[in-house]
DNA sequence: TTGAAAGCGCTACCAA
DNA sequence: TTGGTAGCGCTTTCAA
């Protein structure tokens, strides 16, 4: 079913029926009957325009390109969801690449989305690599880029909220799990927390501080970094994690050595993805509205396919507020620990 | 960077260079060294032969429709990344269209796959719409269709694990969580746990049956679904649900009620999703190969898609085996729920 | 061993 | 108001 065996059918034009059917400017200047016959015959006929030949022929190809860590959980799986649920209302098709880190597939992935011919690209919690010219929006990217709008979470704001809250309830022995390094908020994350400590006259000697060695979306990085930080040093009342499976692993980790928490010590999770609330103890975090900032991606990608010639060479920022989401597994600091910090 | 800019600057004719380039069998008669000036040119001018061009002339495009009832939490989400990995590998590109259960969307998928040209299509949890002659592999489909490939669980024998399990544990007053009425899983499962528990002589009167209302991956279904359930009747010991989320949904229910897991009752999750083994208690579960699963469709369709003209029209099974994942939400039915039973 | 040219299905320019 | 036609970038048949 091509436009030529409908235009074959209806004795008209190819031209004149692609005008019509493609909604073209051009098919006001067709009269209404006409229109209407186009369009009883292709819906009679069961005609679908073949993309793929449109796509050629304009040079756009209304998809765009996604490369996000991983899909099976958590994070990316939530910032995806409100890429794919904006763009597909759009009309856009998702050329998505899970990279898991791996450089070889980073570098691979321009070469898929030159080949798709996407019209943008999206990146989400990785760090930017090059795709020339294409217009490009970036979730959690460390740095900013001439050009690029990137979606970040306020993190001096939501370190702020988490060490409030823990300095609040008597806290002052912070440790902290920081990041797996290839983590594209790692860095940023830590150094806020750093500002926030500082802020607060809280400490963070480096015997509590950890890194999750793995990016892996289970509690075990988690659970190895907690062995380790008990390893290190027991002054510590309160646990940040960089995010909530972690702080769900370090949790493991303390019943393992006969800790309770929050009786014990306290735990601060990060994201708020689905599991922080039906855990058990259900996990105090903070929350970042991830479904939102994919959205907001998707948002930025199609204000710039709107606007094109408008090479924009500024980086733009759009700052979503984190949010701090009280549960069970933070509480006042024990009377030990209090004194210990006196 | 066109073949046109390669072949002017090579000296060399485009057909030459589009044989050497994309591997065609028809390049053995090009002489090495003519080939490894290709191959140089192109990559010292970066060049990436269009696929649509090459998808247009050559009448496929190398993606394949995805459909899928979510992304961001869960079954579909396992089952994505096994179809993902595998089709990637492959150099295939994904169409993917999430429908939560729409009709709209459901009826528009096949006009979008239509237009994109798909190779082939994967239904993940979804009853069959009709793709006419597109290469079609399903995963969990409730029926069978001619020339679809199936790939299903064993849901005689996982009803059978799990029922033989709680039945072990002296547990003969079983309550049933019944799935959300369009997840495509729900009534095969409920007749494999009928016949299982007909054939250990477990009675499952309707008073004990409820049905998850909405197809929500929250806990909220379930605990509105125990909630129910507890309303009609207590004379249960264990409580089979027809997901992992809904389980956790129906402990909280009961930990709102007063009753302990697994003290008073105890319960039976399915899926094995990856918090299943992080809640605590940590949830006896049914473990569903998910994962393994989107490699099977996917590898279906490569096959499928490697012997073009051979249209079979008989239905396939594919069918793959559950394991049961005992943990910590199933005991021994205590003497009183026993006393009852008897 | 290499090249010329047709054509995949569509759109957009120019002409009528 | 409508139609003819070139051409998007590629592959492949046929000819040399």
């Amino acid at each position: 079913m091509s436009l030529r065996t409908l235009s074959a059918h209806l004795g008209l034009s190819m031209a004149a029926i692609s005008r019509v059917l493609s909604g073209s400017p051009a098919a006001r200047s067709i009269p209404p009957a006409t229109q209407e016959r186009i369009f009883a015959a292709a819906r009679e006929l069961n005609y679908r325009p073949n993309l793929l030949a449109r796509s050629l022929r304009r040079g756009q190809s209304t998809s765009v390109g996604v490369l996000i860590p991983d899909i099976s959980e958590g994070y990316s799986a939530h910032v995806l969801a409100g890429i794919e649920e904006t763009l597909s209302a759009a009309g856009y098709t998702l050329v998505m690449i899970t990279h898991h880190y791996r450089e070889e597939v980073l570098a691979k992935s321009e070469r898929i989305f030159a080949e798709r011919a996407v019209d943008a690209v999206i990146l989400v919690g990785t760090n930017l690599h090059v795709y020339g010219t294409t217009p490009t929006v970036t979730v959690s990217c460390p740095d900013s880029h001439p050009g690029v709008t990137n979606i970040v979470l306020d993190h001096d704001r939501a370190a702020e909220l988490a060490l409030r809250h823990l300095y609040s309830l008597g806290h002052r022995n912070l440790a902290v799990i920081k990041g797996y390094k290839k983590s594209s908020d790692t860095e940023r994350r830590w150094q806020s927390i750093e500002r926030a400590a500082a802020m607060l006259g809280m400490t963070l000697p480096e015997e509590r501080v950890v890194q999750l060695d793995d990016e892996q979306q289970t509690n075990e990085p988690g659970y190895r970094a907690m062995k380790k930080l008990m390893h290190q040093s027991r002054e510590f009342s309160a646990v940040f994690a960089f995010n909530d499976v972690a702080a769900i692993g370090a949790i493991d980790a303390m019943r393992d050595a006969g800790l309770d928490v929050p009786e014990d010590v306290s735990v601060m999770g990060f994201d708020d993805v689905a599991f922080a609330r039906v855990h058990r103890p259900s996990l105090t975090t903070v929350r970042q509205p991830l479904h939102r900032m994919g959205v907001l991606a998707a948002n930025a990608v199609l204000e710039k396919l709107s606007q094109p010639g408008e090479k924009q060479t500024d980086e733009v920022e759009v700052v979503v507020e984190p949010e701090l989401i009280v549960r069970a597994t933070t509480r006042a600091a024990t009377v030990c620990a209090a004194a210990e910090a006196a």
